[in-house]
DNA sequence: CGCGGAGCTGAGCAAGCGCTTAGAGCATCC
DNA sequence: GGATGCTCTAAGCGCTTGCTCAGCTCCGCG
């Protein structure tokens, strides 16, 4: 899977027609209003349907948050575990991680918001499916790191926080950025990767 | 003002005994399930009274998440202008806001998330005095960091970027941080002042 | 002692919530 | 061409929500 099909539009293999449509405008509804500010029938008003034509493809209002949660999930974890994979130094993999992370987080920041911010509203069994993916791309950064300490390229006060930071740092991308802003998603990215690899004092 | 008295316990000055009671309440709930899934019978269960006597302290709940915001944000305010407005070099003042702030927000991490997370549930107006308090926060930040630009302390990619890099880090931490966690609300502090004086490049 | 106001409660109202149900429309199959 | 199954709607059920109100208690004051 490349870079690029990961951080392409999201949504576009849910069947059916509806169902995509009812995902697209939770997705829009969770992240301006919130979860539990978002009512059933304003996702199903502006997917263009009666407020009872959501439950014909989801069994409830949780299971629609669940399955945009856990598709970013699996579509961040992708994006890290395969720059984590990639060839290349530890400066270049965490920069390229950083860089498409945050990337995906501006252009897509609708859908982060509501994935890195309203996973609160998950029922318990579905919370701890998530924690445990967002544990995968903790581990995949961490790891980047470990091997630029290890081969000398990285100096860090200490691993665990400076991972916390960085993923952290890039997470928050999806909470302040505007798509009406000066800045574009390549543009963000570009700085944080910068910004990330003077943290470590990464050594080109 | 001194930073520990801005630092210290909040909500200590707010009378009578009751509405006290009742905005520390609001802040736990507000924190743990969000200012919408909140009910006022659960604030006013936590504070010890009937859910008719949260009306004679507050008009409305939309007036207690006002009144936590409004006192959170000066109180973040207060601790980055008198960083700003310290003796030293810019390096020791920018590392100086950045401990306090994140301390705070470690420390006060209920009412952090409150502050920094829930703001899009203030009425219309509300909404538009906080921003503006943030905007002055944010100022406050850019000013140090273009000090020390001028001073050819600092090392930046772009100031703006920067500025809200920097800000951004500091305000996430009240999402992450777990009081049950390894580190201590000081050690946070001083290892991302550390992290971002790394990413000015500063000159010691 | 009587009075008045502040603080509070129990009961409850109107509105909105998530979700269900009965049935309509419309393809697809035997 | 009738039966079947899928998608959808109109109506509405049961419940919870933010908030109100009449009336109680308590306490300082003359």
């Amino acid at each position: 899977m490349s870079v690029e099909a990961v951080t392409g539009e999201a949504w576009g293999d849910i069947t059916p027609d509806a169902a995509r449509r009812l995902v697209i405008a939770a997705v829009q509804a969770f992240a301006e209003r919130g979860y539990h500010a978002t009512t059933t029938r304003d996702i199903a008003g502006r997917a263009g349907m009666s407020p009872a034509a959501l439950y014909i493809h989801y069994k409830t209002k949780e299971e629609l948050l669940y399955q945009i949660s856990k598709v970013g999930h699996l579509r961040s974890l992708a994006m890290l575990a395969e720059a984590r994979d990639s060839e290349g130094s530890a400066a270049e993999r965490l920069a390229t991680a950083v860089r498409v992370f945050v990337r995906w987080h501006a252009e897509h920041h609708t859908t982060g918001r509501v994935v890195q911010y309203e996973l609160g509203a998950l029922a318990e069994e579905h919370h701890a499916e998530i924690v445990a993916l967002r544990r995968q791309s903790e581990d995949a950064i961490r790891s980047i790191i470990k091997d630029g300490v290890t081969a000398g390229e990285f100096d860090v006060p200490e691993i665990s926080g400076t991972t916390l930071a960085v993923l952290s740092l890039c997470i928050d991308v999806a909470r302040w950025f505007n798509p009406l802003g000066r800045r574009t998603p390549d543009e963000v990215g570009a700085l944080y990767a910068d910004l990330v690899l003077r943290m470590v004092r990464a050594t080109d």
